[in-house]
DNA sequence: AAACGTGCCAACCGCTATTCC
DNA sequence: AGGAATAGCGGTTGGCACGTT
């Protein structure tokens, strides 16, 4: 049973404000304030509207110093630093940025900021590694079997995997990982949605970790939130980094649990890079296996996607006492290829993470 | 000129967190 | 302590404006 609804809505006007509804409350407020009360505010204010609409107006429009407008490359350079820091914490950004509003600022980042970054991201070149060998592959988890996530396509200069559905993994995410969560709880938890790959099964979005929440910066998704006109889009992950003591084995990438040998179970490094395009020949999946930082293979999807980039250090993105520039973070973009080619397909080659392996994202179970 | 596509943004929805009783 | 009410948040949607075919 779920929760009463917090209006009736049979008698409550929706869609666009009217200037009358406007003067209203915002009279009423100037006058009366909000009385900590949204949900009786519009019955005492004259509105026939839902309290959380009330809300929304107010914050969002009506109430003092809101600045609408173009953003200034400051508040972008601030965005794309807090963005890098926290994510799509909205609220939290606005705070940071005088006058404007989470809304605003969600808005402008979907639809302007981040292709303006996404334009400065050039195309890295790279091919495809073996998929990762199959006794890397954990047997106590019922991930999909490779085919069913990827297929390996070959054109005239390369051969490179698809994936077989979108991964919507990292948006659709709507709890991180804890670092306690259990292998059940991963695998069971019913809330989480589920995509469905080219074989019919179902595969939990939780068998994904969500950089998002874990302080990484994505650019980019799937095919389904691009908006931009070819329906391109790439992703660039940024992950917090591993410290030298920790011990990391294995990876989970793809809906794969993989577990390099010599490692416990108990600790899995994941890091998994996936850009996307819709451009009929353009999909991107880059996985990267790494042991206690070293790398032990890589495999690369297609050419057009975005590597993982090596993030400063979170210190860097300090709210308060910033000094990246907006040129930091469109190199950071920029460069996201140069980490992401590896010309050894059974890739022992540990120079490929320098910089990158400093910033996997982890978690235990 | 009409149809269609795209970008934009205000507003809504559903969820979680917090507060209140 | 626990359930209900409310606030707050982030993702998504609807619809308008404008551009293109």
């Amino acid at each position: 049973m779920g929760r009463a609804p917090c209006c009736d809505k049979a008698n409550v006007k929706k869609g666009p404000w009217s200037p009358e509804e406007d003067s209203k409350l915002k009279e009423y407020i100037e006058k009366n304030g909000t009385g900590g009360n949204w949900i009786a505010l519009p019955q005492k204010a004259g509105l026939k509207r839902c309290g959380k609409s009330c809300r929304l107006r107010w914050l969002n429009y009506l109430r003092p110093n809101i600045k609408h407008g173009e953003f200034t490359d400051e508040e972008d350079r601030m965005i794309c630093t807090l963005f890098a820091s926290i994510g799509s914490r909205w609220s939290i950004i606005a705070a940071h940025l005088p006058g404007r509003t989470d809304n605003d600022i969600k808005n402008y980042w979907n639809t302007k900021l981040k292709k303006k970054l996404m334009a400065l991201a050039p195309p890295p070149q790279r091919k495809p590694p073996p998929f990762p060998s199959s006794h890397h592959q954990t047997t106590n988890l019922p991930f999909p079997s490779q085919s069913s996530l990827f297929s390996l396509n070959k054109d005239c200069t390369s051969s490179y995997y698809t994936p077989a559905k979108s991964f919507t993994c990292f948006d659709s995410f709507d709890q991180p990982i804890s670092s306690n969560l259990s292998t059940s709880h991963l695998l069971n938890n019913n809330n989480n949605t589920q995509f469905q790959t080219q074989e019919g099964q179902l595969v939990s979005s939780m068998q994904f970790y969500n950089p998002m929440k874990e302080n990484f910066l994505m650019f980019g998704s799937d095919q389904t939130s691009c908006s931009s006109s070819d329906g391109s889009c790439s992703q660039i992950s940024y992950g917090k980094e591993i410290k030298q003591e920790d011990q990391v084995g294995g990876f989970q990438g793809g809906g794969y649990n993989y577990s390099p040998n010599g490692f416990e179970e108990d600790h899995k490094l994941f890091m998994l890079n996936y850009g996307c395009t819709n451009n009929s020949n353009s999909t991107t999946a880059t996985t990267t296996i790494t042991t206690g930082g070293e790398n032990l293979n890589i495999w690369t999807e297609k050419t057009n996607g975005l590597f993982g980039e090596t993030p400063p250090p979170i210190s860097h993105y300090s709210t308060t006492t910033s000094t990246s520039t907006l040129e930091d973070v469109k190199q950071l973009i920029s460069s996201s290829s140069v980490h992401g080619y590896n010309d050894d397909n059974n890739n022992t080659n540990n120079n490929f993470l320098t910089d990158a392996n400093k910033y996997y994202f982890y978690y235990n179970y």
